[in-house]
DNA sequence: GTGGTCTAGACCACT
DNA sequence: GTGGTCTAGACCACC
C-alpha cells in the first residue's frame, strides 16, 4: 500500500490520506475486510503526525469505508456506503467547473485541458461507474 | 453585475469573488477598460467587509487581469496579461488533475465529466489561446 | 515644455509633476524667473485633474522652488534652494540600497544592475554636483 | 533576528518587512530550510499587528522566497525562486531608473551613487545569476 | 502551537 | 468620491 503526501499541497494532510484511501476501495485495490495498517505504521512511514493519519481514519469511518475494532485493527467495510447524494454530485460539478476556469484563466488552452481530462480519466480504474 | 456567494461554502469568500470576476472577463461579461463595482460599492451589495473585496480584487490586479488606478477606481485591463510560467501551468494540471480524480470517486461518471469539461471550455470567450 | 505623465504608475501623479519640475529646474532647461505654464493649461495638456496640478505647484511653491505672483503667474524662483539636508540623502540612499536589493532579488542579475545605473548616470545632465 | 521598523517611513510596514527579509535571504543571514519566526512571535517583537506580518509572509510566499507550511511554521524556501518573466524585469529596470533619477537630483551626486551601488551589490551572495 | 480568513472600524493619500 | 494600510480581535483548520 503507497501513499504520496505532499506537505505543501494546499489541501490538508489528512485529506489527502481519505481521499486515496476512499480511491483504494472504490477501484478494489482494497479489498471488504482487509486490514489497513495501523495508525502509528503509518504515520511513521508516512513522516506525519500519528494525530493526522488518527483523523483521516476516524473521517473514513464516520462516512462508513472503515470499521475499527478495538485491540484489533481497522478494515475496510464488507459493504460500501453509496459514494455520493445528487447533491453532492452538483457541488462537485461546480468544483469543476470552477476548476476548469481558473486553469483556463491561468494559461492552460483548450487542448491542454482536454489532454489533462481524457489522460486522467483513462488512468482511473472502472469501478461503480452507475451509483 | 451579479455575485452570489456563499457563505457555507469552504473556499473563502475573496476567491469566490475573484474566480467569479476572472468568469465574467473570459466570458466576455465584463469587457475591458470596463469599470468593476467599487469596493465599498461591492461589499455593501454582496454585505462583506470592504476589506474582503479590497483583497480579491489586489489578488486580481496582482495577476494581471485588472488594474486600479489611484482614487479613480478599479477596471478590466486592457491587456490580458501574459502567459503564466512552465511552473505554474504545472501547478494548475496537477490541480485539475486532482479535482477530476476527486470528482470521479466522489461520484460523477466520465461521461459527467467530459461533458462539464466540454460545456465550460464552450462557454469561454477565445483569449489567450494563442500568446 | 514636455511632461510625462504615467497614470498606472506606483508614485502619485502629482509627485511626477513635482519631480520632472525639479529635474528641469536643476538641469537648467528651467531658468530662474522663467515662466511656468498655468494650471489649468498643464492640466488640460497632460489630461489630469487641475486639483491635481494645483497641489504639484503647491509643494514646488512650499520647498521654495517656485513663486506664485497672484494675477500673473507662476515663475520659477530667481536662487533656487539647497537640494537637500544630509539626512534627506541619507534617506535617499537607504532608499536607493533598498530598491537595488528589491531588483536583484526580483531576478536581475548584478551587470543589469550596474548598466542600468551607468546607463542612467550617464543620460543625466552635469548640474550642481557639489551641493 | 533582528528586524527595524520605521513607523514613520512612506513605505508600508508590511513592505519594510518584506523587504528585510529579502535581504536577509540573500546575503545569507538566513539559510534555505530555515525557520522564521511566528506570526505571532514576530509581530509581538516588532510591536505591530499579526495581520501585518500575515500580508508580509504571505507576499513572500507568493514571491517564492519562503515557504508555509499548515500548523508547524514558515520556512525559507530550498530552492530559489525562478527567473522573474521579462516583463517584470523591464518593470524592475524602469523603477532602479527612477531612484537612481530621484537619488540624483535629490542631491547625491553620481560618485555617491555609484557607491551605494557597488557596496550594495558585493554585499549580495550569489543566488541566481546564472539561472 | 501554527497560519488563514473575516469583521469592524480607523486613518491616510490621491483625484 | 476612490483604493491602501493598519489595528484589534474573533474564529477556524491543521499539526
Amino acid at each position: 500500500m503507497l501513499f504520496h503526501i505532499d506537505t505543501h499541497s494546499s489541501s490538508p494532510i489528512y485529506e489527502q490520506i481519505t481521499s486515496q484511501v476512499k480511491e483504494m476501495c472504490y477501484t478494489g485495490l482494497l479489498r471488504p475486510g482487509e486490514q489497513l495498517p495501523s495508525i502509528r505504521e503509518l504515520s511513521s512511514q508516512m513522516v506525519v503526525n500519528p494525530n493526522t493519519v488518527s483523523r483521516a481514519y476516524a473521517e473514513l469511518e464516520r462516512s462508513g469505508l472503515i470499521v475499527t475494532i478495538r485491540g484489533r485493527g481497522t478494515f475496510v467495510a464488507e459493504v460500501l456506503p453509496e459514494r455520493s447524494t445528487p447533491r453532492e454530485r452538483a457541488r462537485l460539478e461546480r468544483m469543476l467547473r470552477r476548476q476548469i476556469i481558473d486553469s483556463y484563466y491561468g494559461g492552460l488552452t483548450r487542448e491542454q485541458i482536454r489532454d489533462v481530462t481524457e489522460h486522467c480519466l483513462n488512468e482511473l480504474e472502472a469501478p461503480h461507474d452507475g451509483n
